[in-house]
DNA sequence: GAGGCAACCGGAGGTTCCTCCAGTGCACCT
DNA sequence: AGGTGCACTGGAGGAACCTCCGGTTGCCTC
């Protein structure tokens, strides 16, 4: 997680904005080094101040807004390959597990990283103005949506649910827990969620 | 809405806190003062800077604080007693409707009204510290189970899930929505909720 | 009343956030 | 290579948060 991380970040952002021009070759060296340093300062603790990012990327506080208006982009920015990777593999346990099974294994995946990086919360609320389009939102609807369907076609899921929906409800959970409210009551939350798409025949 | 309210609240806050002694006059009449500045203060807006507040109470910024340790306490107390009423209906809903209507019912009010006041919402998180006891929490969790628990016997509602839960997750719907979100889409998300709880049979 | 002791007051000041804009230097053209 | 425009820089500074503690004052006792 360092080299490849990187890449996977700017070949995705250069695949799915709409033909921005590129940064300047100074401003884009100058946004890996706050990235970097973000990384190492998040490391330790979500709420450093980002002055403090800033100066030890080397940069100034005005360099490091422009390039990530609030401190959501700029966590969003840092784990885009973590959230890459979870949003990506609903085709891999659709793959394996029947579609409520996979539907809840895809959940308690991402609840784990979720619990390890609350910080990413808000970054993930709908609507939620992002630096430059990383749309993680859409991606996670996109994953949710894709076993939703293979669950609607195999008549375990109700049809006439919003993947956008459980979504947002999914996301509600985390949000109303706390760090300690223990894993046990975030899994009971979910279930109540996935117990609200099923059809209840089979 | 001034008078009898403040009166609620006092008599609220007074029989519900272990015997915490009393204020001391002075200190009283300061509380009272901010609250009231802050009721018209957040007539205007959520984000009223504290520190305008204390001003217009005629008081230091310290005071308010030692009363009101945060933004959330404070708006927490201003509306103690719209939240009172809207926690304590209950029973009259349950009286009018089945215990599944009476929920949805109860649950569309507290909508409305968080949709007002959307600036309570972190208030009301499970866990959240406030000032003076005002466990408007647990209020909120006793009404949602005094349905729930008709539901229950009634065979409607599944009853294996805790009350608490579903406050969670009712609460969850509101924090991942946004203001300008609609109210259809919060109600889609209440509804999936009370599919959640639905034995199904009958 | 007077005296004493908490309880309570207030605001100065340290932190962090975020904006704004005069200045700098990259990239592109001739 | 030299010139020009504009993308980009950086930090000063205003706004809000919240804490901390020297000073004040209500309340109880004698």
């Amino acid at each position: 997680m360092t080299e490849s991380d990187l890449r996977i970040t700017e070949t995705f952002s250069a695949s799915c904005g709409q033909a921005e021009r590129p940064l300047r070759a100074d401003a884009q060296r100058n946004r890996e080094r706050v990235i970097e340093a973000a990384r190492a300062a998040f490391a330790e603790s979500d709420s450093v101040p980002l002055e403090h990012i800033a100066r030890e990327a080397g940069v100034g506080i005005g360099t490091l807004y422009r390039n990530f208006p609030n401190r959501e982009s700029l966590l969003e920015a840092v784990y885009a390959a973590e959230l890459i990777s979870v949003t990506t593999n609903a085709e891999d346990l659709l793959a394996r597990y029947a579609p409520e099974q996979a539907l809840r294994a895809w959940m308690a995946r991402y609840a784990e990283f979720i619990a390890a990086k609350r910080g990413l919360l808000p970054a993930l609320k709908a609507g939620s103005p992002t630096g430059r389009r990383t749309n993680t939102r859409e991606r996670i609807v996109a994953a949710i949506d894709t076993i939703a369907a293979a669950g609607v076609s195999s008549g375990v899921f109700r049809s006439d649910v919003d993947s956008d929906d459980i979504a947002t409800l999914l996301q509600g959970a985390f949000f109303s827990t706390t760090r300690d409210d223990g894993p046990d009551r975030v899994a009971r939350l979910l279930d109540l969620i996935v117990d609200a798409l099923l059809t209840g025949e089979q």
